[in-house]
DNA sequence: CACTACATACCAACCAGTCCGTATGTCCAA
DNA sequence: TTGGACATACGGACTGGTTGGTATGTAGTG
């Protein structure tokens, strides 16, 4: 018989920091970041309020964190789209789409919506350093998605000329919000619908041979 | 001389509903819903709890009130592009973006910025009223939009069939999106812009002599 | 042993909501 | 015209529970 039990407390400061931010993001995700408590947080990480205090200093620091693992998530998630230089632009663009068309398709975790939307809807008023985090997290989606439209507009010529940087942002807030109404409505449909018609813009400003 | 004092204390109802109303709607448009207290609502309106859970039984209540009220001020900022059936539909769509983008150049209130919004974001997934007034007062809008866009594909030939319904809710969506990231910025200017590319696709919708 | 990782117990402040007292306006009868 | 009955409008103290955060203890680890 070994002294040690069967499953000894899992000493792993790593692991258990990982928790408490992969159940922040959860409770976020479902009920936003004000009405979401530390105690909520420790007890679906399953772990006791002096444990979280040793992690973070604060809730505004899990703030932070959450801020982070979501813009990791979401880079790891989008650069199947944005990270393979050798491939065509246009297809690039399109992969996005279906990169996004694809997360609504997730009904097990509840409507389709974003940890730093949530951040910035709640907290951009209150909390310089939340506003910060998640104001980076969107410029980097955007710098991205602008380059993409970039480099087509430079193999492409173009039914118009456009703003790759401003038609980024043009593109990103229409995701974002609508992640946003679409918690208002029982199907994805309408958030699909929208990514339908984006598509369609974008692929309206190149002036494409196949076509 | 009349018997009342000069500043009899102002025993009205109505306007003290009023006045929680407001401060209500002030206050969730600075930090949220969650994050405002009862307490702050009292206090914004210069009265006591007593007297605010006279008027309404709970916290819910006043946020049902509130996205109300905030419904029914856009709709008659919005009447201005919409409510006129004489109005070419067209011209009808272009008042209603200048409203838009005029609604984005009040700094005094902080940045541009929706009750209904923070409501949908923050209440969608906990409380069911709440969600179902969003929903009411976002159909509102884009059923009035929606009916702009058709009365346009009415009157005048298209470049492309395009489904009313479904780009009034990608405009609606285009414009929560840019006020909740427009949040996270320093300038309206982000957001202007989105609603000027915005107007130069719905003008790209419609074959006008004029142009 | 020193140090980190976590648990337990606790705090003052704050939360939504209740209770009750009081001031005010309304209606109706004398 | 007076005055009392009654409902409404509001003030203010209070409650049980929760908040973010702290102080302290203890067990595992190098």
């Amino acid at each position: 018989m070994s002294k040690k039990p069967a499953t000894p407390p899992p000493r792993n400061p790593a692991e258990t920091r990982r928790r408490l931010v992969e159940a922040t993001v959860g409770l976020i995700l479902k009920q936003g970041y004000s009405a979401t408590s530390v105690d909520q947080i420790c007890s679906a990480a399953s772990l006791t309020k002096g444990s979280f205090f040793h992690h973070f200093d604060s809730k505004e620091a899990i703030g932070l964190a959450a801020a982070d693992w979501w813009g990791e998530m979401g880079t790891a998630l989008y650069a199947a789209a944005w990270a393979d230089p050798a491939l065509d632009p246009l297809d690039q663009l399109h992969r996005f789409f279906d990169i996004m068309i694809g997360s609504t398709e997730r009904v097990d975790t509840g409507p389709c919506t974003c940890v730093v939307g949530m951040l910035s809807q709640e907290m951009s008023g209150t909390s310089p350093d939340l506003r910060a985090a998640c104001t980076r997290h969107l410029e980097d989606w955007t710098r991205n998605t602008a380059a993409m439209l970039r480099a087509a507009k430079e193999k492409y010529p173009v039914t118009r000329d456009f703003d790759p940087e401003e038609t980024a942002w043009f593109l990103n807030c229409l995701w974002q919000g609508s992640m946003l109404i679409g918690k208002t409505r029982n199907t994805p449909e309408m958030i699909r619908a929208n990514l339908r018609q984006a598509r369609a813009w974008v692929d309206g400003l190149f002036i494409t041979t196949a076509s």
